[in-house]
DNA sequence: GATGAATGAGCTTTCATTCAT
DNA sequence: AATGAATGAAAGCTCATTCAT
């Protein structure tokens, strides 16, 4: 294995492990040595690899995005009607919750919640583009095949990110009476609603 | 005016201003003497009004749902269809995000993303429940007059806050291409055909 | 009653409040506030009785002393042996130590281990004089009858001094295998075989 | 040097100055940065060595504990009689209080009046355990010999350390009128005489 | 005399970041 | 690349004391 290809799998499990951290505890609640020490690696190391904290912060938002957003982009290359696709997108978010809370978990309390950090670098939701734009093409598709109604896509756009996302939260406030997966046929069937044609 | 009448004035203030800087700025990165000095009063002086950081923050909340819960209260007590209830919901909960951003930004950037605050005290939502309860009524009433299909609950609480809490959102990110009250009419269709019978 | 008398009588219910706390809780971490609390009156007034917590702890130190004192002095002028006098005092140490520990203490938790306190107004144990002197005046008369060796005054203070209240010390620790009153009959018997001519 | 060599002496520096300060100042009086700047380095990183300043206090008595402690040993170690091993013990007392004052100082103005401090972690004084230890073998030692009448321990173990913790505490208040060592014959003699069978 | 809100300096502790090794 | 001791600014919170009422 060439250097460079260890130092970007070193560069993945402090991407991974922070997310982890940055999740579970908050963004300020996470030191640094926190981070190094679940690692097992050194903070002068750590910062060979991301230059501070904030930007350790921006790379994951980034990272995270693209993982999620490359699970849509498999549901809108299947050639399933956009009802199915809906089930699919609901389906694959609530069961990413279940089996890898983190990253759902870190749009909701990291990248939510600290304007301050990603102010600077993550502008208009920039960092979060590969999310958005699978969100984007869905949508096109949809109502380009009749299916969706045309709106203004940030109405649609809003609608996924903030009731799958308060679904997330409250799970983990514990207040669902029913296992988050329970809840699939019922939210894709009112997002179907509110948005077919 | 009494002593105690001017106590409860300040401790108003004191509630509304951390508010203010709470939203705005984040719960970390604002600070107690931040807050006394917006107030113009002593760091000390403010502990003589609530005990600790974390204590105001969940006073705050309470405070915050409150006021929205006597919103939601004022329309559900209106004798219009449910289809009008959802428009004036969003509408009040648009229009208050548009003049005094710094509530449901208080929701949505701090009692969302610092569970370690609110954890202790403000266990299974029972902080938000001044807003909550009212949703709750809405949606039994709208069950029960036949307008709306019967679903668990939180599928439609999920809809509402976080629906309406993630443009909320989009507005504070500076990337929506209209002002956000010209989406009440898209967003409250959207939720009203999600949730109809 | 006299509205002098009143005063009086408020500022020894202060002495007796504030020892009882000092000696519990320590000097450092017992509060104006706390005291004030515990007397059911304001702080301010607090002060128009003592001009600050530093004299108030030189005040209660006195008071203290000239209690001790007048204890020893009853022994002093009883007509018994100066062995008698040895058991009873270390009797009447003991019991006090029992019944009312806070005096004893106070000595050990306050006034000996804050100095930067009880430097200014204290030189020289000026403020204990009360007890000092009537330990002087049993050690004289028992030289005097013959009964105790002479010796420098100071060592046979440490011996009373130290001994009992490193007794009553180990009692507050716990460590005393029995009821510390079961001691009297050992320590009186040792102290006097240290002193006996 | 080894960087663990440094790092053990760095701490054991630390122990010295903190004994010295909290000694001459009272424990509530030394704050943190005082400790840091006589040491010359960074609050923060005395922090690196000593998790808190209750910690701190702690891992000073015990050291303070084992000096005191090795010291006795040596003299319960001598083939002498028992009478001048109570001379030896004054002896090396009452040297240390006079070269080293700042081990002993601690005893009585730190360790004996901040039982808030200690209750955690010190509980039944098994932080001077040291000391203790030795005291316990010189008394049995004593009495197996036939030279020490048979007493509880604890009533001889107070006379010892309150006796010479008193005689301290007396020339910290610069009331003797002699030079403390001057007083070495008078308090063996009193202390064999009393515990002699 | 009595109240208690108000002050603000000062405390302990934390943590992102640096840099000599 | 890797280490982790070192820095120091800044945080939350306390409390003796004052003073307008």
């Amino acid at each position: 294995m060439k250097i460079s290809e260890k130092k970007a799998l070193k560069r993945e499990s402090i991407l991974q492990t922070a997310l982890q951290l940055f999740s579970t505890q908050g963004f300020h609640k996470t030191t640094i040595p926190d981070i190094a020490k679940a690692l097992k690696m050194s903070v002068g190391n750590l910062y060979n690899y991301f230059s501070s904290k904030d930007v350790l912060a921006k790379e994951i938002i980034k990272y995270t995005s693209e993982a999620l957003g490359a699970e849509i982009r498999t549901i809108n290359n299947m050639n399933i009607s956009t009802e199915e696709k809906v089930f699919k997108i609901v389906e694959v978010y609530f069961t990413m919750a279940k089996e890898k809370p983190e990253m759902i978990e870190y749009f909701l309390r990291v990248y939510l919640s600290n304007r301050e950090v990603f102010n600077d670098g993550c502008e208009g939701m920039i960092c979060v583009s590969g999310f958005i734009t699978e969100i984007m093409i869905f949508f096109d598709d949809g109502v380009e095949s009749g299916a969706l109604r045309n709106q203004d896509f940030f109405s649609a756009f809003g609608l996924f990110m903030g009731y799958l996302g308060g679904m997330v939260f409250l799970q983990g406030e514990e207040v669902l009476p029913k296992p988050i997966e329970d809840y699939i046929e019922d939210i894709s069937r009112n997002i179907y609603s509110a948005l077919k044609a």
